[in-house]
RNA sequence: GCGACCGUGGUGGAACGGUAGACACGCUACCUUGAGGUGGUAGUGCUUUCGGGUGUGGGGGUUCAAAUCCCCCCGGUCGCACCA
């Protein structure tokens, strides 16, 4: 029998979909299980991190229908965005074509992996009717306030020619394509995110345990809360006259109110509103102005190399000392975070110290340390004693931030505040391989909403993609339209939605069934039924985007009554990076290993074994191409080594008490593997260990003649395994078993009875030797028997302690 | 700077306070083979005077017992980063 990967392969993957075999069942009293991986952009071709998602994902999958589930196994793809425009500038094609012959051909790897996917509900969210139940959403949204229009200074990627979301901005550069961005106002739609901060941010608590904490820690620093106070400062008179008596003042935030008998000058952002104030009406010096200019249009980057600031020759006057405090412009201050203005306490913040040092301002101390002396070559941040602080003189920093709260409170003048780094959503993109924003622009209503009923607004086909502005924008009739409330000429929004709002709800979509597919988005009693995702597996670089957007629709569809749970995945498993040669694969590092290649060379499950022993799911995986020999040559043991089996419809009864020593050892090692598989399955998800579980026992088994072992050995083992080589273990079982011990496999305790047991005997916790004992041996004899063992290193010594653990070991406690 | 995670043989990794290095890769020797591959047998942390000694980044602590728990330091990876 020699093993034979292609052969098996195709035939079982042709089995699977003649027979419908992974479609979940209707029947909604059943116990289901929603496993899914998070889905893919069809770039074109598989790479081994898409193997690695999806054979892990495939496992649970597996698994829970072998349990008797009913598993929603699901897959998709992420159809829209740029990389589909970039390939028709470059190359001529359409983004469409382009985009469906790639789902087309990742399809095909898909099933030549051998995955369990439903294929019934494989979508795109591309497909028009995707986009029509999107676009549905987004005019609730609209309708609940929750989607709006603004204009904005916006993330602008010269590269790619759109904005892009704060999310989307790494270290100022694009997230895409690496171009520094620049800042340009714009008008743009925004999902008010915002409005759910809180909740996001408190419902995280729901899903400690299930979401690795790393996960959770990225997101609670994303929405950023912070707790303080936000105030008024007030002009003097003087500089009230100088700005025309247009401003009274302006509002600061703080998070150190104990600090405030320590504020020496107050600093706005340059983009502050009193400050384009002062430039519109000249109020301010060419040179200064200039500065100013110049500032506003460094980068971000750049603006963090060192900080710089203006004085704007304006007094503000201390809230609770009436003291007369300058007013500054710096570049460290942000104009999107709190008021855009700070009070500025360089005694005791780092930043403020740096600035008022570089331009010779005051520094009052008014927090010493409760022992010691108070430093002066540095800004002091740590708690101490409140001095110069008038009434909170001798107070705890940390309480004495409640007591000034609670005074500004009093008089009125100030209260508590929160902030978020969190900002709303920016969704519109001026590209074209997008779902339109379905409004419209009317000259007499202004913005209004698309009729429902006139969905799907699609994409037109006959488009120039040339990198140029926007596509829709410059089509010649796509956007001109009737409005849908006077009937008049109007004009369609040209503006595409960001992709990360199609794969905000995807996951929802997978529970409708197919037969009402083209009638609804999803049915309640089907959502109810399917979700949460029981196990949600994929990339760690989507904890904070994706996932973050993704539970606030969830809450958004719960407030428009489309389903009623908060939070969408119960569990999530963050699979690490597959590596080769230490970094991670990619194209111009050329350490690329091509799927294709491994499953043409070795077959499927060969691929999925190695992949799945090579490292547990959540750490970086380093590919190995002579671990994957291994992992091809144990397949193929284990595939030839089943001529030892006999033909049986159902388990063998095996007398345990009959067999010899090898015979129960492998029995032992078998049983050994089922319950560490078991274990893998529900809780660690550690397959390399449940997968070295199976080679000792195929070790042991080897070790032994007796047909019977072999059979029941192999009825388990290939039950257990199937999961991660389904195609091997079909064929078995289809050969041995006729199918039927791919099903939940009962624990034997009689066959880790054993007679007796050998303890590790050590002294002072040192092991010394060990010892064979009777497994009911009382602890007297077990103490005897290990006392012998070790009889010359006890020679002459004092026993001052004897502990015995029960089938584990033996330890004395000596002097000395 | 803040936060999270991590540090075990030549390599990937086991060990859920209880015999460190399971399982595999690699390597060495031998058997099978015309050769290669496959398959098989034995060995493989370091050190050794073959008794043993020593060993999980370093130091300390808790414990009868620590890779595992606690504290400090060193190193690495990732995320956030002038957030007032």
């Amino acid at each position: 029998m020699e093993y034979n990967p292609k052969n098996i392969e195709k035939k079982w993957q042709e089995h699977w979909k003649t027979n419908d075999s992974f479609e979940p069942s209707e029947d909604f009293s059943k116990e289901k299980k929603y496993i899914l991986s998070m889905f893919p952009f069809p770039s074109g071709r598989l790479h081994m991190g898409h193997v690695r998602n999806y054979s892990i994902s495939d496992a649970f999958a597996r698994y829970h229908r072998q349990q008797g589930k009913n598993v929603l196994h699901p897959i998709g793809f992420d159809s829209f965005g740029m990389p589909a425009e970039n390939a028709a500038i470059k190359n001529g094609s359409h983004p469409k074509g382009w985009t469906y012959d790639n789902i087309d051909y990742m399809k095909n790897e898909f099933y030549s992996l051998g995955f369990s996917f439903s294929r019934k509900r494989e979508m795109a969210t591309s497909d028009e009717l995707y986009t029509k139940f999107e676009q549905s959403f987004i005019i609730d949204m609209y309708e609940k306030g929750l989607l709006y229009r603004e204009k904005g200074m916006l993330n602008w990627c010269p590269h790619d020619q759109t904005v892009l979301a704060n999310e989307q901005v790494v270290d100022g550069c694009c997230w895409r394509c690496d171009t520094p961005i620049v800042k340009k106002e714009m008008n743009q739609y925004y999902f008010k995110i915002t409005q759910y901060s809180d909740e996001l941010l408190s419902d995280l608590k729901k899903l400690e345990g299930g979401w690795p904490k790393q996960v959770l820690t990225m997101q609670e620093n994303w929405i950023g809360k912070s707790n303080g106070l936000a105030f008024d400062l007030e002009f003097d008179d003087a500089s009230k006259e100088k700005l025309n008596a247009q401003f009274g003042g302006f509002d600061v935030f703080t998070t150190r109110p104990d600090t405030i008998y320590g504020v020496t000058y107050t600093a706005l952002a340059p983009e502050h509103k009193i400050v384009a104030y002062m430039i519109e009406n000249h109020l301010l010096s060419e040179e200064i102005v200039a500065a100013i200019t110049k500032m506003k249009n460094t980068s971000s980057i750049d603006r963090q190399k060192e900080k710089s600031g203006l004085s704007l020759g304006l007094n503000v006057v201390h809230p609770l000392t009436g003291k007369s405090v300058p007013v500054w412009i710096a570049n460290f201050v942000l104009m999107d975070y709190g008021s855009g203005a700070v009070m500025a306490v360089p005694a005791h913040d780092d930043r403020d110290w740096d600035f008022a040092k570089k331009y010779d301002l005051e520094i009052t101390s008014v927090i010493r340390p409760f022992d010691g002396e108070l430093s002066l070559d540095a800004a002091f941040t740590e708690v101490g004693e409140l001095f110069n602080s008038a009434d909170f003189d001798g107070m705890n920093s940390k309480k004495a931030q409640y007591d000034v709260i609670k005074t500004f409170e009093d008089k009125d003048i100030g209260k508590k505040t929160t902030n978020y780094k969190l900002k709303d959503w920016g969704v519109s993109r001026q590209r074209y391989w997008g779902a339109p924003i379905p409004f419209i622009h009317c000259s007499d209503c202004g913005l209004v909403m698309e009729k429902k009923e006139n969905l799907p607004i699609a994409l037109p086909e006959d488009v120039e993609i040339n990198g140029e502005g926007s596509p829709l924008e410059n089509h010649p009739t796509w956007k001109h339209c009737k409005c849908s409330q006077c009937g008049k000429d109007a004009v369609r929004e040209t503006d595409t939605m960001d992709t990360f709002v199609q794969s905000s709800w995807y996951f929802l979509r997978f529970c409708a069934s197919p037969q009402n597919w083209e009638k609804e988005a999803f049915s309640k009693e089907q959502i109810k039924y399917w979700m949460g995702v029981d196990q949600y597996i994929g990339g760690i670089e989507h904890a904070i985007l994706h996932l973050l957007y993704a539970r606030f629709f969830t809450k958004v569809f719960r407030d428009l009554g489309y389903v009623d749970f908060d939070e969408p995945f119960d569990k999530l498993l963050t699979q690490g990076m597959v590596l080769k040669d230490g970094s991670k694969m990619s194209k111009s590092k050329g350490n690329t290993v091509d799927p294709d290649a491994i499953i043409e060379k070795y077959g499927a499950d060969t691929a999925r074994l190695f992949i799945l022993f090579a490292a547990p799911p959540t750490q970086e995986l380093e590919w190995n191409d002579s671990g994957v020999e291994g992992a091809h040559r144990f397949v193929k043991r284990f595939y030839e080594r089943s001529s030892n089996v006999v033909k049986t419809d159902k388990i063998p009864t095996i007398t345990h008490s009959s067999l010899n020593k090898e015979e129960k050892f492998a029995r032992k090692k078998v049983y050994e593997a089922l319950v560490r598989a078991t274990e893998v399955y529900q809780e660690r998800y550690t397959f390399n260990t449940m997968i070295a579980g199976v080679m000792e026992a195929m070790n042991a088994l080897n070790l032994q003649t007796n047909a019977k072992v072999w059979s029941e050995g192999y009825w388990i083992l290939s039950s257990i395994m199937e999961p991660v080589i389904p195609h091997t273990c079909w064929e078995i079982s289809h050969e041995y078993f006729s199918l039927n011990n791919l099903s939940a496999q009962k624990v034997l305790d009689e066959v880790f009875a054993q007679e007796s047991v050998t303890l590790g005997v050590s002294i002072n916790g040192k092991r010394r030797g060990e010892v064979e004992v009777a497994i009911d041996a009382s602890n007297d004899d077990i103490l005897a028997a290990a006392k012998e063992v070790v009889a010359k290193w006890l020679d002459g010594q004092t026993i001052l302690k004897e502990i015995v653990v029960p089938k584990k070991l033996v330890n004395f406690v000596i002097k000395g």
